[in-house]
DNA sequence: TGTATATATGTTAGCGCTTACATTGTAAAT
DNA sequence: ATTTACAATGTAAGCGCTAACATATATACA
């Protein structure tokens, strides 16, 4: 493997010049830059990312971390980073975590240990941001996906406005002035969560009626909406006329259930959900539309950024969602 | 930051000693570990990866590149994948291509320039296996994932029995003695689909009967897919009693426009798929499964091992597929 | 021709570890 | 008490770059 010294030896150039021709700093003469490309060609030689690293104090990588990713969502948000990473020169190191993986340890490992210039966070578990420093080195620039406001005001992060979007999916169902309304929530001590739910009771507020309705909470997978809803059915009986559930995986799990027992959709019920995933459009479900690709590219971009110009505020981008009107409504 | 330096100065050690105690090596006694321990923890330190990158000549990382990932079924092969990372302690880079990157630029930037001790390489765009070794720095393990067989026996790599799959799929399909079949291929040059066009031939020839059989090239996407049998059955007349489409994505295609032509499936048309998408389970379709997660096992398997055991020849694992017989096939 | 000013290149000291090799400590064996 | 054999620790030379600083060379201007 070639270093940096073949390249010298072979031109007879320094690693001074050497090293301007590779980084394409500092003054080099035209014909210096050509030969020591050419011997750079004939050598094969690649510079060692470990010692640019070491010399440099720079990875030139930026570390994401996320939760299990089997849900579609995060693959657009990859997707999204993975542009902003493409344009900039990045590398990009992905650590998931789940029940095995200790976040303390990867945020440390990537930070402490400066394998990644900085770092964003997709933080489901909770986690308080002098902590999320703290292991990260406390040097190195962070960005939180999907975090709540108090977080947000210590530390880089991109939003969804859920509020909104909940508003608008509520507002939507309204205008068929149902008699009933069901919201399936997602964990109560979720932030994304609580927020929907907030605007859903503003929506509810600024109705022209009073209507009806019933919260029921779920934990944001399909089988554990289907299952709530099943059994609140059972005992309950009467069917809302109007559902909004607070992700479309849940979605999916109640109009699994509405189907079984052959209520038509939309006329007897409809069902607004969260997220507009690929399932959810192909299927016509309605749903507040989430950009997920926007997310990661705006998460990229605040980190990216914040390598380059460190000691700036913490901000805050929070992107818009917007109601999709599908099959599942009127 | 706190350095190496910092710890031996804390506790008087040298740094071979503290060098041991970080990686475990070597003779310490009980009371120095500790001592050397507690240092570390008091100065919180964390040792450099890029100085033990430079320093130990390995990264501790293992590099994938894929094509865009939209697909779903990637997202489930990096699933596997971080399954062995995790346990090996090992990292993930990531690198996706598309027209915006060059193929060759990622390999030699991770392999060239070493910021990775093994890729996998998940190659659709066909590239010949001593191109591969070549970029990516001709020592460093690379395995193929999906590869064609001749490369295969260059270098390490984890196929899928395509032959197998699509020959109980088409077996499946003849079960109910259609009177007519057709195939909707992948791309013509796309070594999945010659071998899933072998294996549906095969079964043809097994066939206890004759039938008449269109081949039709299609994409692998959705609406290529769609487009294909659209235009096939608006010239052709006679829609086929049974399909085997070669990807679950374009057999999601087919079927919209089976729905809109109100064919009952599968009574009047039987359809079958391949992969086992998420979609196809949701939908229901029959489709033929392909261990997606545990791909990304085997190859992240067989570059760990090569990592600790260079000098083996390349072996390549071939994973069973399965066919699942759901609502579209009788 | 001398001096200032840019331009082009070289010298060298790290960056923070690992590891081969050298040294010292200590308990068992003679 | 001396040798022997490990066990425990230390010394120091890299690993392959970057970049501050020093130097040399070319061009401009007086």
């Amino acid at each position: 493997m070639a270093t940096l010294y073949d390249v010298c030896e072979k031109t007879g150039f320094s690693t001074a010049t050497v090293s301007r021709v590779i980084n394409g700093s500092g003054l080099v003469k035209e014909a210096t830059r050509n030969r020591v490309l050419e011997a750079m060609e004939e050598l094969n030689y690649r510079p060692s990312h470990a010692a640019r690293m070491l010399a440099g104090q720079k990875t030139d990588t930026i570390g994401i971390v996320l939760p299990v990713i089997d849900n579609g969502y995060y693959v657009k948000v990859l997707r999204g980073i993975d542009q902003v990473v493409t344009d900039e020169n990045l590398k990009l190191l992905i650590s998931f975590y789940h029940s095995d993986v200790d976040l303390v340890e990867i945020l440390s490992s990537l930070g402490g240990e400066r394998r990644t210039d900085a770092i964003i966070l997709s933080n489901d578990t909770l986690i308080r941001p002098e902590k999320v420093r703290e292991l990260a080195g406390d040097h190195i620039p962070i960005a939180l996906i999907g975090q709540n406001q108090a977080i947000s005001e210590a530390i880089d992060s991109v939003l969804i406005d859920n509020f909104n979007g909940a508003y608008s999916a509520v507002a939507h169902l309204l205008e068929s002035q149902p008699k009933s309304l069901l919201l399936l929530t997602g964990p109560e001590e979720n932030h994304d969560s609580q927020e929907r739910l907030k605007g859903a009771k503003k929506a509810l507020d600024d109705a022209p009626y009073h209507l009806e309705t019933t919260i029921l909470h779920g934990d944001f997978y399909h089988d554990g909406g289907r299952r709530v809803f099943e059994e609140y059915i059972k005992k309950e009986g009467p069917i809302p006329e109007a559902i909004f559930v607070f992700n479309d995986a849940m979605a999916l799990g109640v109009i699994d259930v509405l189907n079984e027992i052959s209520l038509n959709i939309p006329e007897e019920v409809q069902v607004v959900g969260f997220d507009n995933t690929e399932i959810a459009q192909y299927i016509g479900l309605s749903t507040v539309s989430v950009p997920m690709q926007q997310i990661g590219v705006e998460a990229a971009r605040l980190v990216a950024e914040r390598i380059k110009n460190k000691d700036v505020k913490p901000s805050s981008v929070t992107l818009e969602t917007s109601l999709i009107a599908r099959k599942t409504t009127r």
